[in-house]
RNA sequence: GCCUCUGUAGCUCAGUUGGUAGAGCAGCGGACUGAAAAUCCGCGUGUCGUUGGUUCAAUUCCGACCGGAGGCA
């Protein structure tokens, strides 16, 4: 497998489907915002001219006003990897969201639960105080309580879930799937630019490029047909700016600079995520022009990174 | 031309009754196992406009100059 990975606006899509051309493969999404329907131009989803006949998956399975996550993502995924492999093709996971990547890779799985117990114990954050669950944690979960910090909601949230929703730790589960090898083996692929004020610059370009094709529309379209302010989907960024200026009759102009800054802000923690792994062969954007056009993919490319 | 106010971090500003300064935002770094485009944590990055003077010591007090804002002519 190959993983192509890197922040934001640095032209994933286009060598995922120069890549796939080469190799006879298939790119697989790695994207938590472009498996949702009607969400096109913000998440810059591949046009069926940019995929140029290259089969996409794990693109557009899901309704906006659904809850999709890392779980149900490997749910889907997981088979339309495997289904790849066995049709003798070379999968291509091509995308932004590390989490997603990961977990794919290690084939990991997740319990069922049903939502209730997170509903519950937010209503219990509200009356107790983050406190007072984070005091729990340390006695069903010590170890896992030693991992967080006082003020991660989400997460000290979740690991009581865990508990309360499988009898088991989140520890020991973590125990469990590290000592597990990974389910693919891939060669990582990252996408960046040496100077940072070039990623900047790339991404401003694209945000005025996206207002420019309409995304105020589809935020309205959006808006319009109701879904919740508070749905995952509506965290995109891009959207839940444009919603907010929408709603409240603000400055679009305003809004889409919003979006240029909180865009730059998620670029740098992509980057964090996708460092922290060694083996990643990172293609600095200004030496290879020729890729950002996807207009080929040299073999002697691919021998550097030993395909 | 004269008068008043003003000049401190990338931005907006606070402050030091004289002992070389700190907030927010921005930025940088890190974390991440069912919201991840989410969430959480850590880090001030500075000729205190310039230049003289007073002083053991000036970003702080005084003068001049330069830039900005307003007022009077």
């Amino acid at each position: 497998m190959i993983v192509i990975c890197g922040p934001t606006a640095t032209g994933k899509t286009a060598l995922g489907v120069a890549l796939a051309k080469a190799l006879d493969g298939e790119v697989v999404g790695a994207d938590s915002m472009q498996v949702y329907r009607g969400m096109d131009i913000g998440t810059a989803k591949p046009t069926p001219e940019e995929m140029d006949g290259v089969p996409h998956h794990m693109i557009d399975v899901a309704d906006p006003e659904e809850d999709f996550s890392v779980a149900r993502y490997v749910d889907l995924a997981l088979p339309v990897v495997e289904d790849i492999l066995r049709r003798g093709k070379r999968p291509l996971v091509v995308g932004g969201t590390g989490l997603y990547i990961d977990n794919l890779l290690a084939g990991r799985r997740f319990a069922a639960f049903s939502g209730q117990r997170r509903r519950e114990l937010e209503a219990r954050c509200q009356a107790e105080g983050l406190a007072a669950l984070y005091a729990e944690l340390g006695r069903v979960d010590p170890r896992r309580q030693s991992e967080l910090h006082p003020n991660d909601e989400k997460r000290i949230l979740r690991a009581l879930e865990v508990y309360y929703e499988t009898g088991r730790t989140m520890s020991d589960f973590h125990a469990e799937t590290q000592t597990r090898p990974p389910r693919f083996r891939a060669a990582r692929i990252g996408l960046t630019f040496s100077r940072r004020e070039d990623l900047w610059a790339r991404i401003d370009a694209r945000v005025d490029d996206m207002m420019a094709r309409g995304l105020a529309g589809e935020v309205r379209a959006l808006l319009d047909r109701g879904v919740p302010q508070e749905a995952t989907s509506m965290q995109a960024i891009g959207y839940k700016e444009l919603a907010a200026a929408l709603r409240g009759g603000g400055d679009l102009a305003a809004a889409a600079e919003e979006v240029k800054l909180r865009s730059r802000q998620y670029a740098k923690r992509q980057l964090s995520w996708f460092r922290r792994h060694g083996d990643t062969h990172w293609i600095a954007w200004e030496k290879h022009p020729d890729l950002s056009l996807g207009l080929h993919s040299s073999t002697a490319f691919l021998s550097q990174l030993g395909i």
